[in-house]
DNA sequence: ATGGGTGCAAAGGTTTTGCACTCCG
DNA sequence: CGGAGTGCAAAACCTTTGCACCCAT
């Protein structure tokens, strides 16, 4: 999906529930935007912001984030280090899914895509009752830098 | 797998890296077995011990709970409430995997058994080159009862 | 103009750490 | 016995909150 009509969906979803539309919203998701793949903490982009010369409070940030996430325009997550994580959502819902994998020896985050889970979801939904609207999928292991490194001792 | 066993595995872990078995891991250990399918935190963990007279510093719950996940004794989760959460590890590999589902209404936690995962993990493993040691899953949605609520009004 | 949004600083909650003392191996 | 483990309190962190001021609608 383009910036421009992520920033289109933003105000329609700030309009449909009264919200308002500021420079400090705006700028927040143009920050995530300019991080694809990344997972940006709330300090990361608070960072981000003053490199940027946008003087926006941390507080805002935090509250922003949370409200991006409330309009379904973030996804949060969190890896085990202390903090929550943001990044872009999956809007599309014929987009393929995207699970972490996380290294447990140097703590790389990657991305993979697929969609084999809709099956499971399906699954899960039937059999437990439950109406499910989202998942989260996290793998734990060694990424291919660390196995070599690993060999090679 | 019997609370015994696992006093045994406990017992085998920690001599393999020379950390010694003290009657606070001991105690911890059983708490966590005595909770089956909750999903304790720090702060449980000691209120558990504290009403069985069990006086263990909450530093060492920490210190304690964290060891236990090196262990692989312990699984480390969080469903987004601030805090840590722990419940004892599937420990053989042909068990069941189990899920969360996470209410996101009421905050409900209920655990779901399912190993339709291998398929996806062989899947990612081939795809990416990590080697996979582990995964967690969770489903966010509106369990039955919180469903039956928004349906009467 | 008016009520939601922001910035700042303070407070809150969870987790970690420093250090003297304890006790397992 | 010696060093890992513990308890306590303080510190470190991330996040939330109260309140006066600002600015989209």
């Amino acid at each position: 999906m383009p910036d421009t009509e992520m920033l289109e969906l933003l105000k329609q979803r700030l309009q449909r529930k009264q919200y308002k539309l500021t420079m400090q919203r705006r700028t927040v998701l143009e920050i995530l935007l300019e991080h694809p793949g990344e997972h940006l903490s709330a300090e990361d982009v608070y960072g981000a912001l003053r490199d940027k010369s946008s003087d926006i409070g941390l507080a805002t940030v935090y509250r922003t984030l949370e409200l991006l996430v409330q309009l379904g325009i973030l996804q949060r997550m969190e890896f085990g280090d202390g903090c929550n994580r943001y990044e872009i959502a999956d809007i599309e819902k014929n987009e393929h899914q995207h699970h972490h994998l996380i290294c447990i020896k140097c703590g790389k985050v990657t991305e993979f895509f697929d969609d084999l889970l809709d099956e499971l979801e399906a699954d899960v939904a039937a059999k437990s009752g439950f109406k499910i609207t989202d998942h989260q999928v996290k793998f734990y292991g060694y990424c291919k830098e660390c196995q070599d490194e690993l060999e090679n001792k």
